[in-house]
DNA sequence: ATACTCGAAAGTCAAAGATAGTCAAAGTCA
DNA sequence: TGACTTTGACTATCTTTGACTTTCGAGTAT
């Protein structure tokens, strides 16, 4: 398993305690033996808006990092996110959200299953890659729809 | 006997241990003595979503690829299915599936209409047209397996 | 008070590293 | 001859690292 993951993991983990997590970036790096910037990775490759968690920071001495998960109820949250994804959207982003439905129990887990199968890359073999990630998310929003039938 | 049947062997008998295999395509390589695109190759040709195999891998540092089995369930539901599937299909044919699976209540009412929502032809409206069948068969395919795990 | 200075954070970015994927040419075998 | 297999060059994606930049707060001088 990479460092990227297991800091993801450590923070997943510290979020599911109370919903949200404040770090001193140095502080976490040194703990996990990365440098610094490495959280900012993290972060900004898992913990995005779009995949529903705010991070808020501050430099400077007493700076700090603070994440929090986004949450709304079951409607807003859905619409939410089948406005924010846009034209076009890939595997990684999907399933990103479909963890997050799940984890805030939008969707089961076997729904959220279903769905992914519909949207991973494979799947799209044949497809022109400039299409796929237009196919893929027109099918995303329509199979989200449905579940809030 | 050739290269590739020994890799599918040896998939096979790790997935047999305990239902799924996880990966360094690198490693598998060099353990066989064959290049690694090689077991790409292995992967496409023979565990497809068809012989009721999922796929899934990710690049970079950390990298894996990871193979599960779809269970007994599936063997047994597979021949009406896949076969009345085919390589192509059309939206009529799957809806018919569809509320026959409902009916025999393999499926619920819910998780039909959440396939059928990736199958509808609005859908697909960007797609070449020759192009429809064969995505929707795929994603059919991937969906239904995923149900029967 | 106000402005200045300095150290302590966090942020940015690009290069290098580590995997996996694709594709087409060449080989094999029935 | 046609389907299947093998190979390797090239590509795409994800991660790790470190040098450099920006921001903040707390003292300090005036």
């Amino acid at each position: 398993m990479n460092l990227s993951k297991e800091i993801a993991d450590l923070l997943m983990q510290m979020l599911s305690e109370n919903g949200t997590v404040e770090i001193r970036r140095n502080d976490l790096a040194e703990r996990l033996g990365c440098v610094p910037s490495q959280i900012n990775y993290v972060l900004s490759s898992r913990f995005t808006p779009e995949r529903g968690y705010i991070v808020e920071s501050r430099r400077g001495g007493g700076g700090y990092i603070k994440i929090t998960r986004a949450s709304y109820n079951y409607e807003t949250l859905k619409m939410h996110l089948v406005n924010s994804i846009g034209d076009a959207v890939d595997e990684q982003t999907c399933r990103a959200n479909l963890e997050n439905l799940c984890q805030s129990g939008v969707l089961t887990q076997k729904e959220a299953r279903l769905i992914y199968a519909a949207l991973r890359e494979p799947v799209y073999r044949d497809v022109p890659k400039e299409l796929r990630g237009r196919l893929r998310a027109a099918i995303f929003k329509q199979m989200l729809l449905v579940t809030m039938q």
